[in-house]
DNA sequence: GCATATATGTCAACATGACTGACATAAAAT
DNA sequence: ATTTTATGTCAGTCATGTTGACATATATGC
């Protein structure tokens, strides 16, 4: 069935290397998001209720133009999942005070308490991992991985103040 | 909006490391998925058939069973996507030799071209990232992602021969 | 002050890709 | 001959994304 992974010449094991690089990242991925998802649906949530929590947990008082930003999604997908989350006092709306059109959003106790549970399943994977590889290898994982998405998201959420990538 | 990105004390800082570990790997995923959706979408395809066309690619005359194990998904939910793949001709399927059942999934030569295009822009983007980083962000790249994946997976697809962390 | 732009929300219809459950067929294994 | 396995299929549901159209309140520009 495997024929095709041997590593024999430079050239082929180079593009070896790039295709396990591929792999990686959609296993690693998958398998990140196995536990939150499980915890979600004890609360009758997916995926995309845990990364508004998540990206409004990190941004108190974030409007919703900028999380839409964030997310990348239309506001009717938003709105689905918002709205549910604000009915059932994950999240509050507070008028914004210098432009009362804003919604400001922000997690309100049971919010912070289910993010906590959710992150702290994710933190605790990543701390195992970056324990076991050492911090050489962490600094390593985040320059790839950085040096993979776009400039805009890089600037956005890593911000122009904390180091990116020149530390 | 952002009063809680700082890092003052160590304990603090280690917290947002790993958040930002956490959200590179959303963002990197999502990015590097961008480009592919974009081309399989001129097939009428999506992100499911990319992976069956992934891992056939990778895996010539695997069985179905295998596939479904791979990709931990229903049969019923790969039926459409790998039938959609046979009868637009990227995959052929051939009877199993040794056990007449089995349908050998296999790519055809058009199947062959569109995975090399599909995987020639991830392949640029990790290439690119790669020589940015240089080889030991690699090295560190790769072990902490291995880190982080199931113990099935790790085995699974990055074989007990070829070298998974102890070099 | 009036016209326009912006921030947000909502209704409706649709696509994709997952799921469960039930059932069918052919071939292998006991 | 019976049971198990590999595969396929029908039917219904759910989560999450999409487009397009329209509504409301507030801010902004002239």
């Amino acid at each position: 069935m495997t024929d095709i992974k041997s590593g024999i010449n430079p050239l082929f094991l180079r593009e070896e290397d790039l295709r396990q690089g591929i792999e990686l990242l959609y296993f690693a991925y998958r398998d990140f998001t196995a536990e939150p998802d499980a915890i979600l649906a004890e609360y009758g949530f997916g995926r995309a209720h845990h990364r508004v929590i998540h990206f409004v947990g990190r941004n108190p008082r974030i409007t919703v133009s900028e999380l839409l930003a964030i997310l990348k999604i239309t506001k009717q997908s938003l709105s689905r999942v918002l709205g549910q989350l604000v009915r059932e006092e994950f999240i509050v709306q507070h008028e914004g005070t210098q432009d009362r059109r804003q919604r400001l959003l922000e997690l309100t106790p049971t919010g912070i308490a289910l993010e906590r549970r959710l992150s702290e399943s994710q933190r605790r994977r990543f701390a195992d991992a970056y324990r076991h590889a050492g911090a050489e290898a962490v600094e390593g994982y985040r320059k790839v991985l950085m040096g993979m998405i776009s400039e805009e998201d890089r600037e956005r959420v890593f911000g122009p103040k904390s180091g990116d990538d020149g530390d």
